[in-house]
Order: structure tokens, then sequence, then C-alpha cells
DNA sequence: GCCAACGTTGGC
DNA sequence: GCCAACGTTGGC
């Protein structure tokens, strides 16, 4: 099983949007960026494990656990004119953007904040820590996983 | 295939 | 709202 992070702004799509869904799971659509395609379309797969991340809003940082529960198939939006992600250069024949559906696991007690993310050595690889890192879906190391997991116990 | 111009991301 | 970093586009 492999593990991730993926970026949503909180006022597009936040958490608590994803849980009131219906069964708790949503496509997980507008993914623009060649790299994080491919991440969406070669790596991941059924049962991962994905950090929910809030990102360009007052707190920064993760706010859950999501799971996911469909591989990757054309992000639909793309051939959408009417939508703010329309592509009219992907084609149905020829889809360019995929998406994968996530659903809800759990939200936490509180927000492990960017600021948090980066006090801790044991995270100093992390791709989010990093200036200028863009990628709104990125590889977690397992030990990284488990050590913010174990942030959050008492 | 290079690279300048441009657009977007996202923290601050 | 600013702007650094980065990805994409398109002329050559």
């Amino acid at each position: 099983m492999k593990y991730w992070l993926m970026k949503s702004e909180p006022n597009t799509f936040s958490i608590d949007d994803l849980e009131t869904m219906k069964n708790q799971t949503e496509h997980w659509d507008g993914i623009r960026n060649y790299q994080a395609r491919n991440y969406m379309r070669d790596d991941m797969r059924i049962g991962d494990k994905a950090f929910f991340y809030h990102s360009n809003c007052d707190v920064i940082g993760i706010v859950g656990i999501m799971e996911i529960v469909r591989e990757s198939y054309p992000d639909f939006t793309a051939f959408d004119s009417m939508s703010n992600y329309f592509d009219p250069k992907s084609k149905i024949e020829t889809p360019r953007w995929m998406m994968v559906d996530v659903k809800f696991v759990e939200k936490f007690k509180r927000t492990i904040s960017l600021n948090e993310l980066k006090e801790y050595p044991q995270l100093k690889d992390m791709l989010v820590i990093k200036r200028g890192q863009r990628l709104s879906i990125q590889p977690v190391q397992k030990n990284e996983w488990d050590f913010i997991i174990g942030l959050l116990k008492p």
C-alpha cells in the first residue's frame, strides 16, 4: 500500500465537503499537471491512503485522511466547456487528464499545520515543506506517514 | 530543441 | 495583494 498527500483549497473543496458527500466519496478532479496525473494514473491503487491537505487558506496543513476507492479514469471536467477545468486539448477518445475517487476516512482533531511539519527533522525530506514545491499530489514515505499519525496520539 | 514570455501555484 | 518558483507555450 502506498501513501499520498493531496492538496485542495478548502474554498473550493474541503475535508468537510468530502465528509458530507454521498457515500463520503468524491472524484478528485481538476488535476492539470502531468507529474501529478502520472502519479494518479500509474501508481495510485485502491486501498492507498492519502492525507487531505488544505492549501491557500488561513490554517494551511494536513487535516485528515482519505482512501483511494477507484483507480484512475478520464477527468470529465476537461470535456466540459462550462467547467473551470475545461481543456480543449483533452478529447474523449484521447483523454489527457485523469482522476481517482477518494473516500473520507477521518478528520483529525487538529490541523497539523505546515509550520509544525517544518519543525520535525524526521520530516525534513517531505516534498510539501520544500519551498516552491507546487505538486498537488505527492507521494509520502511510510515512515513519514507513521510519524505524522503518531503526532495525533495524546 | 532552446529559451523568453507568460500563466499558475501557494506561502507569506 | 505580493511575488518567488515553477510549468507550459510557442516562435525561432
